[in-house]
DNA sequence: TTGACATGTCGGAACATCCCGATATAATTG
DNA sequence: CAATTATATCGGGATGTTCCGACATGTCAA
């Protein structure tokens, strides 16, 4: 019944429970703050209090927004003094973003 | 005051701008049945009944899924006959199915 | 034409996300 | 100690997404 039948070659489909996961770190990923915090993330460690400047928005949103990428595996934190530093543990974020900044890179389209 | 700034060299970032239109793709993509989709029209063209069954759903709502998909741009249809067959545009989406298949491939974690 | 099929569109209920102000905690400074 | 700084959490209003049934449109076959 499929168009491509006839001649075979299974096309190997991710089975759907793992698509859901996907699904659900994409959904962290997509937003355009945190997809900032990544690529300054990927660079080096900082602290909320800097990413929340590189982002322009104040310092217990991006809290949250670090809360939840934690949440699904891509950073950790560690407090030093009053500060918190975080930083990448998901390595696969980094091939990630040079995708999507081959694609949409230095003000393309 | 970063930890790497002294010697600088500056972190290039992508702008805020870039970075909101990549969300919206993302955002697009982060689904299950759509990246199922995706990952089968980058094997060849689909129609519309053959993506629903693979997915589970009716094809009224792979319909649905199909129509956002082609609105950001990943795809295009044409009909033939009562069946419309769609199939890949944006070709970044090869890079980046190949690095979610890489992290969510067969049943990890 | 009639009927079945394939796709597309509309409206709405249920649920999730985003952003914010207010508040909380814990570390440092005076 | 009290005040300030850095981060984290809570509650809620606004907005968006997901899914579904119902319906609409266009195509083919008899």
């Amino acid at each position: 019944m499929t168009s491509q039948a006839k001649t075979a070659s299974r096309p190997k489909l991710t089975p759907l429970d793992a698509m859901a996961r996907a699904a659900e770190c994409l959904k962290t990923l997509a937003h355009p703050h945190r997809l900032r915090m990544v690529q300054m993330l990927l660079q080096g460690r900082y602290t909320v209090g800097e990413l929340a400047e590189a982002c322009g928005i104040p310092s217990h949103m991006a809290s949250e927004h670090l809360r939840l990428m934690q949440r699904c595996g891509f950073l950790t934190s560690q407090k030093e003094g009053r500060k918190a530093y975080y930083q990448i543990v998901e390595l696969h974020l980094a091939s990630i973003l040079s995708c999507i900044e081959a694609r949409f890179g230095s003000g393309k389209r």
